[in-house]
DNA sequence: GTTTGATCATAA
DNA sequence: TTATGATCAAAC
């Protein structure tokens, strides 16, 4: 049990302590033993680097350091440093949203201080393979913000107006909504298209890699 | 049953 | 080749 940092400094410093360790070399360090492949482990990933930075075990609606409201996320790069998917960030309230906004939105607080960790990720590497990179701290930038607050500005206006059924992942610039359940099957409540509530597939809010490209590169090729 | 961690599988 | 829609497991 690695207990959790004291400040962000220490974060980020044992993160890039882990830098170009293999998962293999970590999850042994832990003794956690590595899937062959990522089919039925998907977040083997996260986790792991979530247990080796001393984060808070579980999953609960706050930040993976809460003293120091720092969320972490693994993000699967190519060699070239391109995103290889999108990245999940919460789920999306489908009722009961009337009159929130931006600011104090789940989703904004939720990236309001992250600690990336770029892992190398190719298709043909498997868990064992994979190897992590340089983590970094972000904040976004105001240019970055606006770009998330008008995607979710949309996206909510729709979930508020009943227009669920006509939400899919084509919209939004730089975040979209898609499905976030076991299967699907899986119906939540929603508001209808006459204010009444519906069944419902449960939406995530998920960066596009456009936007995870953007962060990237702000943090290491500036200008 | 829901939210966390995400990647998979295949359509476009 | 890329992105959407679907899915998997653990924690709670």
């Amino acid at each position: 049990m690695i207990l959790p940092p004291n400040t962000a400094q220490e974060l980020l410093h044992r993160a890039q302590q882990l830098a170009g360790l293999t998962l293999q070399e970590l999850a042994q360090q832990l003794n956690i033993e590595v899937p062959h492949d990522f089919s039925r482990d998907k977040g083997w990933g996260g986790i792991l680097l979530e247990r080796a930075l001393g984060a808070t075990a579980g999953s609960r609606p706050e930040p993976d350091f809460p003293a120091l409201g720092i969320e972490m996320k693994t993000l699967p790069i190519s060699s070239i440093g391109q995103p290889l998917e999108t990245t999940f960030v919460c789920v999306a309230p489908m009722k009961g949203m009337t009159g929130e906004h931006w600011e104090t939105s789940a989703l904004r607080h939720k990236l309001d201080h992250v600690l990336w960790v770029p892992i190398l990720a190719e298709k043909h590497l498997s868990p064992a393979e994979r190897q992590i990179g340089s983590a970094f701290l972000w904040r976004a930038s105001a240019e970055q913000e606006l770009a998330l607050r008008q995607d979710w500005e949309e996206l909510m206006e729709l979930l508020s107006l009943g227009r669920v059924e006509r939400i899919n992942a084509h919209l939004g610039q730089f975040m979209q909504l898609r499905p976030k359940a076991a299967n699907g099957s899986v119906k939540t409540d929603a508001i209808g298209a006459n204010g009444e509530l519906v069944q419902a597939q449960p939406k995530g809010f998920y960066l596009r890699t456009s936007f995870t490209q953007w962060v990237l590169r702000q943090q290491f090729a500036p200008e």
